[in-house]
DNA sequence: TCATGCATGTAACAGGTTACATGATTAG
DNA sequence: CTAATCATGTAACCTGTTACATGCATGA
């Protein structure tokens, strides 16, 4: 009878990020994504705006326009409460397994051997300065939330910045095995 | 007029595992895969039976059949020299990007405040003693591939266990972290 | 005038997983 | 007798991404 199928795991993240308000858009939810779960649970524009409609028909969330000026009028989301108690129950109940990770460049250092030594290297070095750019924009992001005192939630959010801080930290210790190595 | 695609990632996974000897079977490969690539590229049997008939195709690897006594005989695999030049190409030129992760436990800890501490502190737990075993059979790996001298190719595969390794002591380090916030 | 931000969506595809289907042999 | 190992595959499905499509307003 339903015919709208559960949400997938990525539905389930847009709804949770709209249980706090305000009230947003998939134009902001996306934004809000990127700054806040992209990290550990990338999610794009296009998987928003399609998981919304979903929800909406599941009764999880409702969504109502607004008229704006200078820009585009938009439609936002508020979770109802059959949305928050699902999620809830969603979020305690969920065993979604071990984490799944695809990295490239652990591909390229496995085969490694068969690749020339200097192509090795450069890419190891590109590598480490992404992360070191990533570490920045994660303190960065740690610093605004630092700010005196912090809510439950705020708390918990940090906390998974420091997670990143933290693997990048072992990713570039790792780097560091992995150039002395192969020489250079 | 190929009519056959390129590999997908995976496929090209799979023909990087039998660019040494001996030959294997699928069911040899997905063997391998698991003790080999598993933690940082997951391959599926399922999936490693689909893309052999496509490398094939290509004309990158060849099969040939193999009569076995007591077990069920079996289809093994050999690079051909094609293959192993579009593998050495590949791997030089490909940019899969940045590594894709999804983390589940971090998406209980970012919403974390929504739920009961003790369902959380449960989760941080079983995540913890998971991470312990996943620890110990990658430093069983690691000491069955130290004896003595090693390739070069098997001291590139050595490293990516470090990874592993390293990567699992930072979240257990992390683990403690979240403890620590969250009380008991 | 050109790029950027705001705003929403769709269609086609890619990549991979789950569950199913089958069957012989060996070790406990 | 039962479970595990060896062995191969397929079909349906799920999840998510890429590329496309549109258009106004603002600031440089």
């Amino acid at each position: 009878m339903t015919s709208v199928p559960d949400p997938s795991p990525g539905g389930w993240l847009v709804l949770g990020l709209l249980m706090d308000p305000p009230a947003r858009s998939g134009y902001d939810l996306q934004a809000l994504a990127a700054r806040s779960v992209a990290h550990f649970w990338p999610i794009t524009k296009a998987h928003v705006y399609a998981e919304l409609p979903r929800l909406e028909a599941l009764g999880y969330v409702r969504g109502s326009a607004v008229r704006q000026s200078g820009v585009p009028d938009k439609r936002v989301y508020t979770p109802t409460p059959q949305g928050k108690a699902a999620f809830s129950r969603w979020l305690a109940e969920v065993d979604l397994g071990e984490p799944k990770l695809r990295h490239p460049l652990l591909v390229k250092v496995f085969f490694g051997a068969a690749l020339p030594p200097a192509v090795l290297a450069a890419e190891l070095d590109r590598h480490a300065a992404e992360l070191s750019a990533l570490r920045a924009t994660y303190t960065t992001l740690l610093e605004q939330s630092a700010g005196g005192r912090r809510s439950r939630a705020a708390t918990m959010r940090a906390l998974t910045l420091r997670h990143g801080v933290r693997r990048i930290a072992a990713d570039l210790a790792w780097l560091a095995d992995v150039r002395e190595a192969i020489g250079q």
